[in-house]
RNA sequence: GGGCGGUUGCCAGAGCGGCCAAAUGGGACGGGCUGUAAACCCGUUGGCGUUAGCCUACGUUGGUUCGAAUCCAACACCGCCCA
């Protein structure tokens, strides 16, 4: 930024939606000393699909770096040998070489969408490079910093310990390695979501146990998935990638609950807390509209943004058809509805279609259809395939 | 090392010899209402098959029985208690 804001100014920005900072004060005297800090993010390599849920914390890593700050990522190489306990009631898989690497690849290249990928104010590190050569003395010398009754102040170990879950002493080495992480890389403030809040924090205490300046832990909520209760992940299916076209993203967007919409302004978005205050007095769904819209033209553009919406606009408001479909080719004659539904992809199985069309959710042309025996005829003039309110295909004879 | 209990569909959880593709709840999907919101109502929720019906499925393997998710044995895994 070419302005110089105060640190006030600076304070406020990097605060917004934060959920946490350890301390305040802290970071306003690193903001204040005029040195590029190195921020530190670590980036799990088991999860290579970006979403909105991850976005929360790279968006606030690409404030830091548009006050001239330098992101360091930190791929996790060497600790997903380990299997990361966070978050979790049980233990992760390890995995190996090959899929971190990729994973890390396909992480960049969607990161990069919110990131600053200047070189000078992005750098990427493997914790192998250092961890790989500790020797078990060093390692010792590690563990010796740390008690197990600190180990056990964190939450999901005190639970486990209340349930009589296994805890593997490996899993110790997990907070370990990561503030050991903090040391070599020497943060000056790491980012992360709650749940990485003890991780973080050991960092702090191991440097100073390195007479370092102790790192400041900025902590960012975890974003809520699209069903307005669970947490965003992709297991859970109730998550916007980074790589979904306009379309999908607005539409998944125009779901979520009312209730989630301030929240995704605030995590989501730039907008001001008072515009966002006004916006929400409105009408909800044009609100939400809006908010689809700025959430899509950060990962596509404006155009596409205000293409999504009206291709929105059409198919469900005025519930048009859509403006492109995609034309499937099939064999010219007869053919009995619930293979065709299967062959395009719209139902997994024939016993699925046939209950789909069982349930009045099927229309062929103009017809809707609830034979689940029906046989249709294909021709070479395309006829449009529905199924519920969101699969749509034209089907033609080729 | 010893004693006890458990392992069921996406998840939780009933079932304890035939009426079980398996209650019920959650989730998901579809329909209605609507703003692809919430709430609510209805339906569906293993596969193949136009009905009939058939096939696979209740940790694994084998056994008893006309017939097993249900009984027996061994094995595997998990939990609790004692050492």
């Amino acid at each position: 930024m070419a302005t110089i804001a105060s640190i006030d100014e600076q304070m406020q920005l990097l605060s917004r939606g934060a959920e946490h900072v350890y301390s305040q004060t802290e970071l306003a005297a690193k903001l204040k000393s005029g040195r590029r800090l190195r921020i530190k993010l670590g980036m799990d390599p088991t999860a290579p699909d970006i979403h909105l849920g991850h976005t929360v914390v790279l968006r606030k890593m690409r404030q830091f770096q548009d006050l001239g700050h330098v992101a360091v990522l930190l791929i996790g190489d060497y600790t997903a040998r380990i299997g990361d306990p966070t978050g979790r009631d049980s233990t992760r898989p390890i995995l190996d070489e090959a899929t971190i690497t990729a994973n890390a690849e396909t992480y960049l290249a969607q990161a990069g969408k919110i990131l600053d990928t200047d070189p000078e104010k992005l750098e990427v590190v493997r914790n192998s490079d250092w961890l790989a050569k500790l020797s078990f003395a060093d390692v010792l010398r590690l563990t010796g910093y740390v008690t197990v009754q600190q180990m056990l102040h964190r939450e999901n170990f005190k639970l486990r310990m209340r349930n009589d879950t296994e805890i593997m002493v490996s899993e110790f080495m997990y907070p370990l390695m990561q503030a050991y992480d903090s040391v070599v890389i020497k943060a000056d403030v790491e980012l992360g979501g709650t749940d990485q809040t003890f991780n973080n924090l050991m960092g702090r205490e191991l440097m100073a146990k390195h007479q370092m300046e102790k790192q400041v832990v900025l902590t960012m909520p975890i974003l809520v998935g699209l069903d307005g209760t669970e947490k965003m992940s992709k297991s859970k299916g109730n998550y916007v990638a980074v790589t979904d076209d306009a379309n999908d993203m607005f539409g998944k967007i125009m779901s979520i609950p009312d209730t989630l919409m301030s929240n995704y302004f605030t995590l989501l978005t730039d907008l001001p807390t008072e515009e966002t205050a006004a916006l929400l007095e409105g009408h909800p769904r044009e609100t939400k509209d809006r908010l689809a819209r700025i959430i899509v033209e950060q990962f596509h553009d404006a155009q596409a943004a205000e293409a999504a919406a009206g291709e929105f606009k059409r198919r469900f408001a005025e519930k048009q058809l859509p403006t492109d479909m995609e034309v499937h080719t099939v064999e010219p004659g007869d053919h009995p509805l619930a293979g065709l539904m299967v062959k395009v992809g719209f139902a997994g199985s024939n016993s699925e279609a046939r209950r789909l069309i069982k349930g009045g959710a099927v229309s062929f042309g103009d017809d809707k259809i609830s034979d689940p025996t029906a046989h249709v005829n294909v021709t070479s003039d395309a006829v449009v395939l529905k199924v519920g309110k969101r699969r749509v295909c034209q089907v033609q004879a080729g």
